[in-house]
DNA sequence: GCTTGCTATGCAACGAGTTGCATAGCAGGA
DNA sequence: TCCTGCTATGCAACTCGTTGCATAGCAAGC
């Protein structure tokens, strides 16, 4: 598994919270890696014992203290062990795909909703990490021209890994389009 | 989840036994849905405690019984409830993307045997989904003049289905083409 | 003769992920 | 004034997924 994994690439990226690691796995990370509160304030529990984060407790006004993290010298040899580690498969699991298979034996025509809902869904991340894309990803690309210094590697990596996004997004609208038409061609015959 | 639902579909496609279940969930179905023989035993034990299947004990020679699965009613009507039910999220898990961006805080280069690794996978599965759908859709593909009659609906689907795991890996492919041209940019300076 | 590999089913243990709930103070709107 | 919602952390119970192992007979190759 690969929480704490993405969890050391987070805290490496900057350091924060829990919380506020929650709230960037419904963003950033989260787009290819999600994870609830819950597993997150466990999995930092387990790394603090294993010495791979560091806390600092820090009082704030008006609202509950926060343990700031970091990662540690053990963390990071973790995380380094972990990029090295050759293996990895894939594995998938598309819910849609299942029941559009499945609308085969039931009523087709119902689906349609489900999809043009998922298809919106879509849509909007698209719009949104097109938005960030914009933001963050335009003004200093001017530079790209001759070797990056190796400061510019992680903006770099990020940008590429926004790119796979974009890309998975668009792929997904496309294929949702055909699905529709799919759907819509035997449909009226019910 | 959806694994018992996952069985449904496969077992409505054709009924089998846990074991041939398992056999389609590394082909047809497992391109969308992976699942090991011992996560398929143990729901198929529950959905017959449940009556959402029917068994049936099949002696063989030469090798050792079978128990044949089929869908029983309840099943037909747990599987249609699911169907009609439109809630469903998307949670995506990319170890791969999670390594990209952690590669900014060690050595970018040690990656890229990996990423060709793992382009060279989507390139085999993506020849293995086209000899698939070279041998199961074009043939009869002809008659697709007019208003399709209700038994090609299944065929269809199917097909449908097929066509997002080939645009998806086509995607990937060009994904990863990316992410390679992009570590080879600032990967000669370290 | 031995090993490997396939069909076929299953147990046990563990780790990962989900859901419901609890606490607790503050801010803002109906 | 009450209710909703945000920051911030956490427990407990449950389900889901993975891994290792076990049985057992047959076939094919070295």
């Amino acid at each position: 598994m690969a929480l704490e994994h993405a969890i050391l690439v987070s805290l490496l990226e900057k350091p924060g919270s829990g919380y506020e690691l929650a709230r960037r796995f419904e963003r950033s990370i989260g787009y290819f890696w999600t994870a609830t509160h819950q597993q997150i304030y466990r999995v930092l529990k387990r790394m603090e014992n294993d010495g791979w984060v560091d806390v600092r407790d820090i009082p704030q006004q008006g609202r509950p203290d926060k343990k700031e993290y970091s990662v540690a010298d053990l963390g990071r040899a973790a995380l380094s062990s972990w990029l090295h580690d050759p293996i990895e498969p894939e594995s998938v699991r598309h819910d849609l795909a299942v029941k559009i298979r499945g609308a085969a034996f039931d009523d087709p025509t119902a689906l349609i909703r489900e999809v043009e809902r998922h298809r919106q869904a879509h849509r909007d991340r698209l719009a949104h990490y097109l938005a960030g894309e914009a933001r963050d990803f335009t003004a200093t690309e001017a530079n790209t021209a001759g070797p990056q210094a190796p400061l510019d590697a992680e903006r770099e990596l990020q940008h590429v890994v926004l790119r796979g996004g974009i890309a998975y997004e668009r792929m997904m609208i496309d294929w949702l389009d055909d699905v529709l038409a799919t759907l819509a061609r035997f449909g009226p015959c019910r």
